[in-house]
Formats: structure tokens, C-alpha cells, sequence
DNA sequence: TTCTATTAACGTATATTTACGATATACAAT
DNA sequence: ATTGTATATCGTAAATATACGTTAATAGAA
């Protein structure tokens, strides 16, 4: 057994997932927090920044640009990373109310239930 | 090879990579979702919800414990499952920050680079 | 005590992730 | 063309995650 049931849950669940999936190894939070501070990295950066050899590096950019969080521009020879922050803005947010931080009525409805 | 290196990230980092991982997986996403609009709910009740065995569903409780997103409280023969919410806040927050959606002043750094 | 209901724990098959060496590819300069 | 630099891709080993059948543990009911 351990056929993968993902494809049964709703598609905002899924999406959500996916998302947080791509933020579940600390390499990659690692790679952001420098995008975030520096506005563009090359591989070569990111790679003497990490503790990871070039290939895993690699790995893991393209894990971020699966799903939208990095874009990849070619300058020359090398290659530039950079955050799609409002792509991060959209799923912050709907983490947020998924996970009810955001939603004044939830916490209303969930105090009248105590 | 595959000697796991996650020792080797600040522990900022790991932790939300941490948190990130509980909620990688569209069940637990679902889950979490249920709890925030029943505030509180049995095993079997999420059993029943999901389109997975109930061990399945053990399992996926037991990694959101792990990180506090939910606490368990024993009723008679049942467990009851509650969000945490104010952990949940610190994580969100966290996570915003850290991802830079809540901070003004780098955006206006941002935008100085541009 | 014995039965039933509820949930956790164990064992295990399969799938996916992580990590990296080796190699390929792309571009620039010589 | 050749060389050097930067990055991706391939192949693969080891580690983890997912899913569930089976079994154990616990609490209450009969």
C-alpha cells in the first residue's frame, strides 16, 4: 500500500499543501530569506551561501520555482533567482484564513461556541 | 549518500521548515480546516470527514500535535482534537515575516534597489 | 468479568525526498 | 576550435513519508 490519495482532497487544500510542501526544508527558507534581503541572487551565491553542494542547490530552486515562489532570469553565463512576492503575498494570505488568523468572525463564532 | 543536513540551518529556519511540513499534505490542511469551524472534534468524526483509514488519519494527527498546531484531550474513550490557535498566530506571523509580506521596510528597501 | 467502541501503536509495502558525484549543456573569451 | 565558468540533468543511495492491515490499549456498558 501507499498509493497516494492526494488527488482526493479539494483543490484549495491541494494547492495550500503544495505550497507549504515547497517551504518544508529549511534549505529552501534558508534561499528565500537571502532573496528576500539581497532582490536577486545567482546560483553561484546561493550555492557558496548554503552548506549543500551545487546540484542539491539546484534541486531545491527548482522546487521554489515549481511552484511560483522564485523566478529564474539568464544573465550571460549565470542565472539570476529572484522572490515573486506578490505570488508569496496570495498564499500568506490564504494560509491566513485557512488557518483562521485572519478571519475576525471565526474567532467571534469561536468564542460563542465556548 | 543523503546524510540529512538540516542540523547545519540556523534554528529560525528549521522551525518554520517545521511547521511548514505539518501542513504539506492536503489532509492535514483538511483537517485543520475542520477543526477551525467545529472548534473541537473526535477522531472518528475526522475519520468519517476523510477518505482515509483511520490509522492514516492517527498518523496525521499525531505530526500536527507534534508541532502544537492541535492538543488532544481525552473524553471517556475518545480523544478530542483542538486548534491552537495563538501557536498557529506566531507561525503565521512568523512565516509572513519571514517570507517579507508584512514588513514595510523592506519593501521600501525593495523598491530603493529597483 | 466480558463485550463493545474508540483510538493508538506496530509492522510493512510503496512512494517520495534529499544529497551528491558524474556528466552534459550553454555561454563568453581566447 | 578550445578553454573556462556557471548551471542543469542523470543516476543512484539513503532517509522519510504515506497508507493501511493487524493488534494492543483504554474506557465505559452489560
Amino acid at each position: 500500500m501507499a498509493r497516494r490519495k492526494t488527488s482526493q482532497f479539494d483543490p484549495l487544500a491541494r494547492d495550500l499543501a503544495d505550497f507549504a510542501k515547497a517551504m518544508s526544508h529549511p534549505a529552501r527558507i534558508t534561499i528565500v530569506k537571502l532573496l528576500q534581503d539581497s532582490d536577486g541572487a545567482f546560483c553561484g551565491q546561493i550555492v557558496n551561501a548554503l552548506p549543500l553542494a551545487q546540484p542539491t542547490i539546484s534541486q531545491h530552486l527548482r522546487e521554489l520555482e515549481r511552484v511560483g515562489i522564485i523566478t529564474a532570469t539568464p544573465q550571460g553565463p549565470r542565472i539570476c533567482y529572484r522572490l515573486n512576492r506578490s505570488r508569496i503575498r496570495n498564499f500568506c494570505h490564504a494560509f491566513s484564513e485557512t488557518l483562521g488568523t485572519a478571519n475576525e468572525k471565526q474567532q467571534a463564532r469561536a468564542k460563542a461556541r465556548a
